[in-house]
DNA sequence: TAAATATATGTAACCGGTTTCACAGTTTTT
DNA sequence: AAAAACTGTGAAACCGGTTACATATATTTA
């Protein structure tokens, strides 16, 4: 039933060479061939066969993308800032997400597989867990990597990256200045996240430039979930009349946060500021409003996308980086008080 | 620097034949020449070229998702399920973004060229648009399809589908036995939504079924994004005296409608019901918590993702469907005055 | 008008694997 | 001891396209 293109060369009474000119317009073919070639090829409904094509041309037209099962309502956005990027120039979208809980290199191997074989032309990879020895050796395949949200541009890739600490720094400015917030909780996402790191980062440095000294027992440790957020919340709940403000890594941990505190009547943005990360569509609409930093999701994919094309089109030199910024976005969850 | 078969047996002294046996497990090798031949690969990193395998074994361990780029946070937990089963399975997700707006043909074209040149071994196919010529050109590539949401089971393929039917009848039965209102409107998503069109008449039965009529003066025309729900607020605001709730096709309407009247010093849930469908992650959490139909995403991803596999595997017959049940959940913005 | 160039097409090699088949040496069965 | 079955390996065809090269005719150009 499914007809192969010598089939269809026979059919029209000429070479398979010139039904692939005509296919794709190269080389010489008169009008007359070509028609009746195209006739065939409607009459039949002929269509070439993509896995061939990559063999033959050594390419699939297709990027991967990668992405942690704990981004939850975050990656949305970065999909769709890729996907529409890549299906413009032609190329398809292979997606693989990283099951964070299971055996690491399990999960690691599968996305890890599809470039080693050369399933796909380039990669746009987000693995807060990955290091930098497999990092090198994705890179030392050859394809077009960008590293997402992860700053491996001495490592030979592109990075598109986050000013985490700034961001944080912003943020902490405006409880402190703003608000005259003292005690500050922080609650981290999984150790391995340089994201959550470099929060962290950001938020003991602005503390020390504001002449305040940060406590190791007020930062906490939890893993981007909603859940998490929920269990990390026992461990706050000791520290809760000490401080004036949480400031989590994440707007999925905050949400949980202040989500335990209301069934405790504890009112957030009330008798505690409850603050995030990210910006995600519900922050401003959740009760109280979630005071957060905003990142730039859907550029993050966009921009992503877009490097991996001009990497893919032109062949370019250096790893580039690009660094893109957040800002502040106050709500009411911050007040207190 | 890669290296190909040809050159691993070359340099373990054996045939292509031979490397490709030990690779696959299959056929006769001795201990001796199999030792031999990893060596090789491992001293020069050898992984076989996925282009040439699936060119060679007729198949791709690929199978792509379509979503619609309306479904907003919706479509998160789809794509997790989908993608948990098929890795799970060994195969890669191909994920393709419809884009609604555009014209349709473009957008539609690039999901179904993947499957005509055979780009995906199967399809799991959300569409709201589709015609039912196009899905049955799509059924006759003869790949596994599932269609996802819209039941095309007589169109010769596997429908995975919600009872919106129901959901929205229990939905109308909950609104007026228990709160008796008796003027409901109702916001559709775009009229190609076979979801939205069975909703509209689980609603519009229902009344019946409660002695009460329908006025198609209280149905408004929307398109399920959170900027089409602020839109088509202008158009119901001057009913807004007449009735006692909205019913929303979707929470993300559901809630841009709510944010409206609250700008207007309107309170939903207490001066009007405002009700929604799906049950998104921040429904519980937004003001007031949103009163919904739920329907269970991430398992409509599995079960279409399951269905793909089975099919994949052993040789069925007929096509099924799937219908999986709704449930109404009730939280605060149902209430009024 | 001969040489150069443009047009049109076919042959065959190639992309990098898998698989069928043939053949030879071993081992087992009868 | 001959036949049958098992083990190990290579040659070559095949998957379905692309493309370099050869060839032939038609047009230009000098």
């Amino acid at each position: 039933m499914r007809i192969t293109i010598s089939q269809v060369a026979k059919l029209a009474g000429v070479s398979k060479a010139t039904v692939s000119r005509t296919l794709n317009n190269s080389g010489y073919v008169s009008e007359e061939t070509r028609k009746r070639i195209q006739e065939v090829i409607k009459k039949y409904g002929y269509t070439p066969d993509s896995k061939a094509i990559n063999l033959s041309k050594k390419m699939t037209s297709t990027v991967e993308l990668v992405l942690p099962d704990t981004v939850g309502p975050f990656y949305n956005e970065v999909i769709r800032g890729v996907e529409e990027i890549l299906s413009a120039r032609g190329y398809f979208t292979l997606l693989t997400i990283l099951d964070t809980k299971k055996e690491r290199n399990q999960a690691r191997n599968r996305y890890i597989s599809a470039i080693l074989e050369r399933r796909v032309d380039a990669a746009i990879i987000f693995d807060p867990t990955v290091d930098k020895r497999t990092f090198s050796k994705i890179a030392a395949v050859g394809i077009p990597i960008v590293s997402l949200l992860k700053d491996y541009q001495n490592y030979g890739v592109d990075s598109v990256v986050v000013d985490n600490f700034s961001g944080a720094s912003s943020m902490i400015d405006h409880l402190v200045t703003e608000h005259g917030y003292k005690n500050i909780a922080f609650v981290t996402g999984p150790k391995e996240s340089s994201d959550s790191e470099d929060r962290l980062i950001g938020y003991k440095e602005t503390l020390k430039k504001h002449g305040l000294s940060f406590k190791n027992s007020l930062i906490f440790e939890s893993d981007f979930t909603f859940d998490g957020g929920k269990r990390v919340y026992q461990q706050l709940r000791p520290v809760l009349r000490d401080i004036q403000a949480v400031f989590c890594a994440n707007d999925e941990m905050a949400l949980a946060i202040m989500e335990e505190m209301k069934k405790e009547g504890i009112v957030p943005g009330k008798d505690i500021a409850v603050v995030g990360f990210d910006d995600v569509f519900w922050s401003e609409y959740i009760a109280p409003p979630l005071t957060t930093v905003h990142q730039p999701m859907y550029d993050l994919g966009k921009i992503s996308a877009q490097r991996i094309v001009s990497r893919l089109f032109d062949h370019e030199s250096k790893p580039i980086k690009v660094v893109l910024q957040t800002h502040l976005v106050i709500r009411k969850s911050c007040g207190c008080h």
